[in-house]
RNA sequence: GCCCCGAUGGUGUAGUCCGGCCCAGCAUCUAGGGUUUUCGACCCUAUGACCCGGGUUCGAAUCCCGGUCGGGGCACCA
């Protein structure tokens, strides 16, 4: 199964074995995201662990979505369940097949009923607050926990049929009211909700939380293995908890911690109000940090995989820097980047006394590889007098006088700064070297292309960049020459560019 | 208050289980140099770490004890 990746994960054989693989047919793992929207950068990590060791075993990969109702801060959002695998796809993550929790619910509903026969589970009205404060603290059992069975068994029914409100009743699974740990008192596992699910509407007013309904499935699907962030230490301990009650093998958990990025902000309820709003661009836009925002700004997803699993498992919190993604996207792309010149806001300067012979310029298209062929760029030259773009910061650190070099086409000496000129010095690289004159780079005044570039924070610029650029394809990965790499992601005029990194 | 977990250079990680091959490796960042008609790539160099205190041992980043600091949990969220 996927026998192509087999050499993929080659190169990262320095992760640690899976544990008591002896213990399981097979590897089957999960991926659990709840679809509240597309995953960004920080979702990536639990995506491409997961999917590495499947790869690694030739396991099983299940795209669960855990989409329980979740509450009023943690909503369903209906394009997640689009969004979702469009960033799975993105990255290469090669799934099985795909289960939604919203499906399973009268199976968690089999369960619950067998619970309380067993005395396992019970019924509680307590008010939650009442309920923690004055029995889970102090280690009291409430009265609704020595209720029997045929009483559980008749308020769950009331829970199903509506005779209970919201809130009014839960089902708590015996843990232990004398559990040293007050995580592990008597725990909810399943609540009334009658929110309306984007999937299954209002068929359902009783949901199971997260830890029960896990406890039961990652049974049921025969996972084998569990890798999550550490968040989910405890919701383990109760699902290990059912497992034992049922004499079910204990999946191998495994947590990672936190994980951070100092540049850069990651808030998927911020994103989506700014999306909605059309602050945002849409999902893509490189503030959402989303997986489609990378694709769109021309991360590799190798990148992104190879500065994942270098973090490993470690279960500490961490706080890295996406330069390290860049400098990974470099290192897998820069030999392939075709390169170009752009100018932004570019401030004119005349060339004066031009050679004759000087019609055009001609800049490899990468530096490397001279067998890849020239870019030729028209100057446009009449009675040896052209107009070049050039950065305003270039111009501002020459003096009167300084020798310049407009890169691969010719030297110039500035003559005026206001308005720019400048006469033309000499053809011969070396004569800028001599003098230590810094060489720029530039675009014609005649044929230069419009080009719109979003950056990392959500502005954009307009710049021209050089004639030839209208002939690349949407998708294209270029490097703008000391600027930095971009994406072109839609053809036009102007064309849209968006920046990935220097 | 109670429970759990962790601690290696600026950042991240290897080594810790089974003490010596670690005066601690790798990556990234930063600084400098080389090369290059880019502020990219490539090459070289430099700075820089085993949380603290005891103990065991010929020998401890690794084992033991005690601290300190940090993170997470104690939701009818995921």
């Amino acid at each position: 199964m996927i026998p192509s990746t087999a050499v993929e994960v080659e190169e990262d054989k320095d992760l640690p074995e899976l544990p008591n693989l002896d213990k399981w047919p097979k590897v089957t793992m999960r991926l659990a995201p709840f679809p509240s929207g597309p995953l960004h950068i920080g979702n990536a990590r639990m995506v491409i662990l997961n999917d590495y060791y499947v790869k690694r075993y030739n396991g099983e990969l299940i795209l669960v979505f855990d989409d329980t109702i979740g509450s009023t801060e943690k909503v369903i959002e209906q394009d997640a369940y689009d969004l979702i695998p469009e960033g799975l796809e993105y990255l290469g993550v090669k799934y099985h097949r795909t289960v939604y929790k919203s499906d399973r619910i009268n199976l968690f509903y089999k369960y619950a009923v067998d619970l309380i026969k067993r005395g396992d589970a019970y019924v509680c009205d307590c008010d939650a607050t009442v309920w923690r404060n004055e029995h889970k603290v102090k280690r009291i059992p409430c009265a609704c926990r020595v209720l029997d069975a045929q009483e559980n068994l008749a308020r769950w029914e009331k829970m199903l049929n509506g005779a209970y409100a919201e809130k009014e009743a839960a089902v708590r699974l015996k843990t232990g009211m004398t559990d040293p740990d007050p995580a592990m008192r008597d725990h909810v596992i399943l609540r009334i909700s009658e929110s309306e699910h984007p999937r299954v509407g209002t068929k359902y007013r009783v949901w199971p939380l997260l830890e029960y309904s896990w406890g039961i499935d990652d049974h049921e699907l025969g996972v084998s293995h569990i890798i999550r962030g550490k968040d989910l230490v405890k919701e383990g301990k109760i699902e290990q908890h059912i497992w034992s009650l049922y004499n079910w093998a204990h999946p191998e958990l495994m947590y990672y911690g936190r994980l951070k990025f100092e540049d850069a902000k990651l808030s998927k309820s911020k994103s989506r109000r700014e999306v909605q709003d059309g602050t945002y661009t849409g999902w893509d836009d490189p503030r959402t940090w989303s997986l489609q925002s990378l694709d769109r700004r021309g991360i590799d997803a190798e990148a992104v995989r190879k500065v994942m699993l270098d973090l490993g498992l470690s279960i500490v919190d961490i706080t890295i820097s996406m330069k390290s993604v860049y400098s990974e996207n470099r290192k897998l792309r820069d030999a392939e980047t075709p390169r170009a010149f752009f100018v932004q806001d570019p401030v004119w300067i005349t060339a004066e006394n031009l050679d004759k012979e000087l019609i055009e310029a001609h800049v490899p298209v990468h530096p490397d590889f001279p067998e890849r062929g020239l870019r030729r760029i028209p100057l446009h030259a009449i009675d040896g007098k052209s107009t070049f773009g050039i950065q305003q910061s270039d111009l501002n650190r020459f003096k009167l006088g300084t020798i310049f070099r407009l890169k691969d086409m010719a030297n110039f000496a500035l003559k005026k700064k206001n308005p720019p000129v400048a006469h033309y010095h000499s053809l011969d690289v070396e004569r800028v070297r001599e003098v230590n004159g810094p060489i720029i780079h530039w675009i014609p005044r005649e044929g230069s292309i419009p080009v719109e570039m979003t950056l990392v924070d959500g502005a954009t610029v307009m710049g021209l960049a050089e004639p030839g650029l209208e002939k690349m394809k949407a998708g294209s990965f270029l490097q703008f020459e000391r600027v930095g790499f971009v994406r072109i992601y839609q053809m036009g005029d102007p064309i849209q560019v968006s920046f990935a990194h220097k």
